[in-house]
DNA sequence: TAGCAAGGAACAGATTCGTTCACAAATCGA
DNA sequence: TCGATTTGTGAACGAATCTGTTCCTTGCTA
């Protein structure tokens, strides 16, 4: 009972949804969020503007599901777990590099202007990717200190934030994804001295 | 010659423009850079439209001098030079974020979602704001190697880019500007160790 | 006093919004 | 299988808004 494969010549629900969100993402690469029109969006994706509202009350409200959609995509699925510090570290911070790749720059920049009148809009994007990062830094370093890798004591709080301050300061002021060699160098050179972590 | 103290019904030019650039930060603040329009931004500075076209061509061109503007005016003036290590360290780490607090945090985000189109725009305050920052950092270290308080050797260049990193971090992501315990923090518990440092 | 710029209003042209048609294609239920 | 209902496509609409220009009056300054 699978849908045939698109030969109909015209696009039902959810392929339609696809390219919607696929115009709405070129179009507020463009002109923004906050320039984005409803009128352009329908012409990219082929429709017209009544499908459009039939299903969003307004642009920004389209926009804000493909936000929600492409943060959604990008968050990793799963996380190694090696057995040594060093290269679940190394592995954890190349997931979430790779969640940048793609439309999530854009996204990302979006959400930050408009978050200075709907601080909900980041929070949503902290609890989707900032905290499952942060979480598994502190399963990684708890499955360490049980293997006797790194000393069993508190850790400060402000080194789980290093990682996430680091990849988003790269993005938005430099335009950079993390490649995987500055993954390595943060971990030999500033997470593993911070753990007292002795090779 | 000095102007008269503003007793007069009417503003010329200086004055004028500072109610202008008042104007337009609180405008855009509103309705962003993409959404600021002439005519709000002139009825809030209490002119005609035409005062400001004969300035500007446009109100992106205004916007992009308010935010140079403000940039300019959030410059730290001077660095503590105290002999201490640490004491330089915090001492600069507190200026810096001390630019962070004022309109600079709405620039910097209209800024980011900007340079997704122009990049030349976040260059500009790295330029202004970033780099100087690590050149601080650069001239503290050496200082204090010079009087032997660290171990003369290569520094990493990404331990540059944290304070930068966490600061902006917690500005775009949390809204909020790194009080004067968490300077003392990241000195502490960061950077110092990674630099060898035995108090 | 002469000249220039501020303050304020009006303008045409363009663009957007959200709605509402009409029609065709696809889907669903009986 | 057929008929009813939903849904995509495409066009047009009035209302609202913004742009950039022009004009005029008034006040400041040299």
């Amino acid at each position: 009972m699978a849908t045939p494969a698109t030969t109909s010549s015209r696009r039902t629900g959810d392929e339609l949804i696809q390219a919607v969100y696929a115009a709405a993402l070129a179009e507020i690469s463009e002109n923004g969020l906050r320039g984005a029109s409803m009128d352009r969006i329908a012409k990219r994706a082929g429709t017209g503007k009544a499908a459009l509202y039939r299903r969003w009350p307004n642009v920004r409200a389209l926009g804000l599901d493909v936000f929600l959609a492409t943060i959604a995509e990008s968050v990793p699925q799963a996380f190694p777990n090696t057995g040594s510090l060093r290269e679940d570290l190394v592995g954890s911070m190349k997931s979430f590099t790779s969640s940048f790749r793609g439309p999530m720059a854009l996204v990302l920049r979006e959400l930050i202007s408009e978050s200075a009148h709907d601080p909900k809009l980041i929070e949503e994007f902290n609890r989707r990717l900032g905290e499952p990062m942060q979480a598994e830094l502190v399963n990684v370093l708890q499955r360490a200190m049980a293997r006797g890798e790194i000393p069993t004591k508190q850790i400060d709080p402000l080194i789980f934030e290093l990682p996430d301050a680091l990849i988003s300061h790269r993005l938005l002021m430099r335009g950079e994804v993390i490649d995987d060699i500055t993954c390595e160098h943060l971990v030999d050179n500033v997470i593993l001295p911070l753990l007292d972590f002795r090779r």
